[in-house]
RNA sequence: GGCGGCGUAGCCAAGUGGCCCAAGGCGACGGUUUGCAAAACCGUUAUUCGUGGGUUCGAAUCCCACCGCCGCCUCCA
């Protein structure tokens, strides 16, 4: 069975085929950076990155570019707005760069932390103005567009596909238009390329047209086009992109090079909290950060990043995702089963005798691989992959109960786990932080204690022992007693 | 108004014509284990899939109607 993904062009899950064997060329929307990152834009870059993680999985050599837009976002309607970035500048009282450059790194932080691994190419718009201008050029040579007063627009009644992503068309959406519209342009539907900068903007350049600052869309068909090509595989994006951007995207690189530019459109849906969509402009937003720390009137508690990713896997990419705290507390709890199984088979490695693997075993960690394979090659169906991972879980719970599985065996499972949980999902770990690495002082004094508590549990003193293991839960540590020993772990 | 989508147990969620008296997770409850816990294991927790009709030998899955909810059509992942 091969990969099928669900095309937004065609509405229908089509096999995936690369245009050239073996490589794959991906493009995703990246953010804006004015501001540090949110649950939605967690469950976008943890889906586009499970999806470069499986192509990669199944031997496909990946270029994964993702732009971070610093500069030509409007804040509102129709070209008219101020620049985001320029505006946050304004209130923080920063150049505007200093704004991108901050949100850019808070940006990665977080991506880290979600264990997204970077994209091959991170892109800025701002590093990019001249091969925009080129690409306004050649837009104008064509006639596609068309300059009024230092700006130029798109002139979408041009290129008939317009509307062919978002299946719409230029008449209906004159009908319901709800923006004002700019007396520059020759219909409303237009779109700007190139925008005029007055005096006081501080973020602009030299053109052919004046001084100005590039309109949103053509970064993303510009920085697409020069390190993917003219035609490129994949192109990811939240829902909420589809139109008008990536409907834009298509018309100024399809108009210019007169060739497909995108071969798969995927699609993200939206978080959204109390049933509305999660976002900046409403103000309804939860930032990573603050997940992490657990620093939100909403949340009962801080939460490992990870719980996050296993949170947005456990839905389909293309549902959306309600977030409350009753549902990070669930991936949480799920997460912590995962992790503490793949720690016990690690631990219980390090001292297995030698052996083969069972047959009856071999062939039941192979159902769970088809069943892992067959839901992603689903377009990316991650409920049902860890559903997979949960029934490995299971079936390894219930081998450890045994002190003598063999080498072979666990060896075995902590590879499914290392690839399938770890390379392709991302939520198993190649190393835990045992317990006492981060903190020797910590780990030294916690060990004291355990050890006058099994002093005082030899001597059925269980009042002191229950002390001792009650305080340190208040602290956040929670003790586990083993057959020999007395593990500890933080909460 | 136009376009797209959703409604499955207490919560999250997969399944889109027979393998479904519906996967998996969380929670809850009972049991094993434990000095007691924790963790783990075993078991229970939807004869039913928003409501009402219809098609079919057979429907959560197809069709119709109705109810409720969401996204896009202006910036947003």
């Amino acid at each position: 069975m091969t990969l099928e993904l669900y095309n937004s062009l065609t509405r229908r899950k089509e096999e995936f085929q690369p245009l050239h064997k073996g490589k794959v060329g991906m493009y995703v929307c990246g953010p804006t950076v004015y501001g540090h990152a949110h649950l939605g834009h967690a469950k976008s870059y943890i889906s586009f990155d499970m999806l470069a993680r499986y192509l990669r999985y199944l031997g496909y050599n990946v270029t994964y570019v993702q732009n971070i837009t610093d500069v030509g976002h409007l804040t509102d309607n129709a070209d008219e707005g101020e620049d985001k970035i320029a505006k946050q500048a304004e209130i923080e009282k920063k150049h505007p760069m200093a704004i991108a450059e901050y949100y850019t790194k808070s940006y990665f932080d977080d991506m880290d932390r979600l264990n997204c691994l970077r994209p091959d190419i991170s892109p800025r718009a701002s590093g990019h103005i001249i091969e925009q201008i080129e690409l306004v050029k050649k837009l104008l040579e064509k006639g596609y567009a068309y300059e009024v007063n230092g700006s130029v627009y798109f002139e979408v009644a041009k290129f008939a596909e317009y509307g062919k992503l978002s299946g719409r068309n230029v008449d209906d959406m004159l009908a319901g238009a709800r923006v004002e519209v700019s007396q520059e342009k020759k219909n409303p539907a237009d779109f700007a390329l190139w925008k005029k900068a007055e005096a006081n903007h501080i973020m602009q350049w030299p053109s052919p047209w004046g001084m100005g600052y590039p309109g949103w869309h053509l970064e993303c068909s510009v920085m697409a086009n020069k390190y993917l090509g003219e035609t490129i595989d994949i192109h990811g994006g939240g829902l909420d992109n589809k139109f008008p951007h990536h409907e834009c995207e298509i018309a100024q690189a399809e108009a210019a090079n007169e060739k497909q530019f995108v071969r798969f459109w995927l699609h993200n849906n939206m978080v959204t909290v109390d049933s509305q969509k999660m976002s900046k402009s409403l103000g309804n937003f939860i930032t990573l950060k603050q997940v992490f720390s657990g620093a939100h009137e909403r949340l009962t508690r801080a939460y490992e990043p990870l719980a996050v990713r296993q949170l947005v896997l456990n839905s389909h990419y293309r549902s959306p995702l309600d977030f409350s705290d009753a549902v990070l507390f669930a991936a949480q709890s799920g997460y912590e089963k995962i992790s503490q199984c793949v720690q016990a088979v690690r631990k219980q490695l390090a001292d297995a005798t030698e052996g083969e693997i069972g047959k009856e075993l071999a062939e039941e960690l192979e159902s769970i691989k088809t069943k892992f394979e067959e839901a992603m090659n689903d377009d990316l169906n991650t409920s049902v992959a860890l559903a997979s991972m949960f029934e490995l879980v299971r079936l390894t719970n219930n081998l450890l109960e045994n002190t003598d599985t063999n080498s072979a065996t666990l060896t075995a499972i902590d590879n499914m786990f290392t690839k399938l949980g770890g390379d392709v999902l991302g939520i198993v770990k190649d190393e835990y932080q045992s317990a006492g690495t981060d903190d020797n002082l910590l780990d030294g004094l916690v060990k004291m204690l355990i050890e006058q508590r099994t002093i005082a549990r030899q001597v059925k003193e269980f009042a002191a022992a229950d002390a001792i293991r009650d305080q340190l839960d208040e602290l956040g540590i929670t003790l586990e007693d083993g057959k020999d020993d007395t593990a500890w772990r933080r909460k």
